[in-house]
Order: structure tokens, then C-alpha cells, then sequence
DNA sequence: TTTTTTCAGTACGGAAACGTACGTCTTTTG
DNA sequence: CAAAAGACGTACGTTTCCGTACTGAAAAAA
């Protein structure tokens, strides 16, 4: 807390490169960096905080580093169900870079962390000035695309347990523990489904010795057994944003 | 056939600004339209041939004039769903617009017609050059993207019903005629669900009067209907669609 | 024309998931 | 500490849709 070099600094100075932990500020070529870094902002990231609401601006983009996002589609009826989840390999605000300014869903934070914030119209700006950065963002964006492509499929012709399966590894991948913490309600909303439904599903997760489930908090013991129950709709979008992430460096 | 004056030209010559039917084409300001032109070549669309394969270089961008392409997500196992469908609003190749070269998802004619197609490397050598292309096309590829997204809505809870009346509505709107040049067994396929179960819903639209049968294709009769079995699964991406392609003239 | 293929109609048992609801624990709030 | 709220366990009848399969009719091929 007392350290007087200048690296270490208060929460709101411009962060070093050696501070962020979210993947795509790691990624990015400093010149880059450089450019986000004077606005951005770390931020603590709430259970349940709304970062996006459909149809209105988008006043941030959020490099999220620690906690899980979550995207939820919305029609007119309110039906709505969720098309992907984003973490420390991503960022809120993909319409800004198809220079649109208004989200398009509903996005909060599913599971509760830290990240980078910045406002919307310095991101623009900065996409506007450097090529690369925009290179960069539109992988991200890809990535995403794909993520929600798959969340389709996994929707139309999984059953509940693989589905179930499906999102916990995508939210294991996303945490730095084993344990998610998240109630059976909230799974159920962004499955689409209902409560109990997730709720036997866990039981037999549990039994098989998959997971531990305790209230409000389930941890992967087993994940190899979960990627067996996900079939093969896990993994691709995984695949990738691996690739993706790897061959422009 | 034998019309003298330069505009009226053989298949293969640069196309007119005129002569194209596609929106983006027709969209696109002249300078844009002026840089991809002498690439574009008129190809006829068949039903079922295949545009691009999962995992494989995306050879030609397609603008589509007439017909629907079907894209289909893929996974290991073979399970398979439409996450999107491109008429004349559209074109395909997406990734080429995020930077990326490979096809993601398998897209083929669902239903035949006719498009512009010019070599994925001229694209994106015509992309690299024009902000102002760079921009439409963008907003296309964005447009897509909520397309994906209320698919992935309406897999996870719209009743077979309702994603079928969903589908009519998203072809009839790219197809010039109220025919739907379709057998029940390519509904289902695109759909995820069982022939069967699409035949019984048909038959339902028919008794109520929405749309008349024959072998291999079918008609829609009184659209409204179909809009109010769609219930609210149908729209949103339309909307959006009009909104994108109308703020930046 | 005859044969073959494709497409559509229909049926039946069964699996999956739903809506609903009620009771029992925890945890939080007053 | 009591009361309220939240989370989970469990149950039952019901809807939706599946897997499968057989039929007749229409179109295409021979």
C-alpha cells in the first residue's frame, strides 16, 4: 500500500501492462495498449450489475478480468435466453466495433469480478486511429459470433444435461477456481429452462461425482466427466478463439 | 439479345449499377461499387450447391440477388442447425470481413436463384482499401449476428410452431414470389426437428388457412397469420436490419 | 410405360421437459 | 431472535416432440 515506486499505483492511474489480466489488453501490441491505457478505468464488477441494456447506448466497453458476463437475448414477449458469455478472454460493447453505438442485448454480470473499463466514445476513437487495434477487436468479435452460432445449435438439439454441462465448462474456463458460484434459478434463466430442471440435472452431475453442490456455489470436481456429459457441444467456439487468438500476434 | 448499346453486356462483362439487384451492391456508394465491379462475375445459384465448407478457405464472396442461402452450424458429432439465413440483403463470406479467411459454418443454396460472386482476395484487397466499405459491410456481418442470436432465442423456446412460422417469414422475405420452393424434409433439417413434425405443423398453417401445400413447395396465403403464429420470435433482426442499412447513406 | 425414387401423410409408444406447487432448509433482514 | 426471503428438493399430471416405421402418391428415371 506504501510503495513508492511508480508501477504500483492507486486504482484509477493509467494501469501498466503488467497489471491487466484481461487477455486481449495482454495481447495487443503496445502501441495499442498505450492508446486504451490513459482511459481506462478498473472497475469491481457486481453480481447482477447491468453493463448493457437492448436498444440503448452503450456508455462503456468492459475488459472484463476476473468474473463471467452474460448476454442475453431479449424479444418483445420477454422471452429470453442467453447467446454467450464473456471473461477475462473478452470484452463487452461488440457493436462499437461494427460502428453500431447501441447494444443490442442485454448484458450483465452473471458471476461477480473486476475488470477495465473505458467510455465508449474513446474505444471508438482509438479503433478509428489504429488499424490493428481494430484487427484485434474484430477477432474478438468473431470469436464471440461463434460462441453464440454454437449457442444456437446447443439450444436447438441438446438436451438439458448437455446443455448444462456445456455452460459450466464454458464458465470453468472463465474462473480461476473450480467452485461457480450460482444459484439453480440463474442457471435455469440462461439455459432457457426451468429451475428444477437444473436442479435434477446437477443431482445427477453429483452422483456420478462430477460436482460438488452446496447452496448457491457448485464446484467441478471432474471435469473430464462434464465434457463427457457436453458431447460435442462443447469445444469449438473454444477451438477457435484459440486459433483466432494465436495466429496474429 | 442482340442489344448494341454497351449497357446491355454478356454475362461476364462489369456489371451496371443498374443491373444489380442486390442491396449492398445497390447500396454501397459508387466509388465502393466502382472498386469491386470489375471483379463481380453473375453466377446462377443452384438449390443445394455449396457456397462454403466448414473449416475450409472461403473462395468467393457471394452477393445474392435471388434464392436463399442456408448457413448451418456443425459439430463433431454431426449435429446440425441454421443459424442464419442470406437473401438479397446479404452476401456471404462474413469472416472475410473480421480478417479471417476460413469458412465457419457450412452455407449452401436452400433455395436456387442468382448472385454477383467476385474472389475472397479481391474483397478483402477491396476492404483493406475503403473505409466506407469496410463500414457497410460491416454493418451486414452485425446484422447477421442478430440474425444468429434470435435463432439461438428461438431454438432454446419457441415451440416447433412458431420456429417454423419464424423460417416462412425470414424466406418469404427474400424471395420475390409467396412460393416457397421447399420439401418438408429440408424444413426440418434447418430447423433441427423431425420431417414428421414439420408435415403436422404445415398442416395446421393449411387448415387455418395460411398457406396452401403441394409436393415440394408451399405457399403463403395470408402472411398476417403466419406473423401472429411467429408470436414475437419473429422481427427483432428484421428491424435491425432496416436500421443498419439506413442510418449511414 | 414401367420402374424407381422421392415426398408426404399418418400412427404409436416413449422420452424429455414443462407448469405448478408445496415443503424444508438455510440465509438475510428487521 | 423472530420473521421474512431465498434456495433447493421433490412430486405429478401434461405438453411437446422424438424415433421409428409403414403407406400411398407424385415425380423422375429407365
Amino acid at each position: 500500500m506504501t510503495i513508492e515506486a511508480g508501477l504500483e499505483s492507486v486504482n484509477d492511474a493509467m494501469p501498466s501492462r503488467a497489471d491487466v489480466c484481461n487477455r486481449l489488453l495482454n495481447k495487443m501490441p503496445v502501441s495499442d495498449f498505450a492508446l486504451l491505457a490513459p482511459h481506462l478505468e478498473l472497475v469491481s464488477l457486481k453480481e447482477r450489475q447491468v453493463l448493457e441494456v437492448p436498444g440503448r447506448p452503450i456508455t462503456h466497453v468492459y475488459f472484463v478480468e476476473t468474473g463471467v458476463v452474460s448476454v442475453v437475448a431479449v424479444n418483445a414477449e420477454d422471452h429470453r435466453i442467453e447467446v454467450g458469455v464473456i471473461g477475462k478472454e473478452g470484452m463487452t460493447g461488440v457493436p462499437l466495433v461494427f460502428g453500431d453505438d447501441r447494444a443490442q442485448h442485454s448484458a450483465y454480470m452473471q458471476i461477480g469480478g473486476s475488470g477495465r473499463r473505458m467510455p465508449a466514445a474513446a474505444f471508438t476513437d482509438a479503433l478509428r486511429q489504429s488499424t490493428s487495434l481494430r484487427a484485434l477487436m474484430m477477432k474478438s468479435a468473431q470469436a464471440f459470433m461463434i460462441q453464440t452460432a454454437h449457442t444456437a445449435l446447443a439450444n436447438g438439439r441438446a438436451k438439458l444435461e448437455e446443455r448444462l454441462a456445456r455452460w459450466l465448462l464454458m464458465a470453468h474456463d472463465r474462473l480461476d477456481s473450480d467452485a461457480v458460484p450460482l444459484t439453480h434459478e440463474f442457471l435455469a434463466v440462461m439455459l432457457g429452462v426451468r429451475r428444477a430442471g437444473v436442479t435434477v440435472a446437477l443431482h445427477s452431475f453429483e452422483r456420478r461425482g462430477f460436482i460438488a453442490a452446496r447452496r448457491g456455489q457448485l464446484t467441478l470436481i471432474n471435469r473430464a466427466g462434464i465434457e463427457q456429459v457436453a458431447n460435442s457441444f462443447y469445444g469449438i467456439p473454444e477451438a477457435e478463439l484459440k486459433r483466432l487468438m494465436a495466429d496474429t500476434p
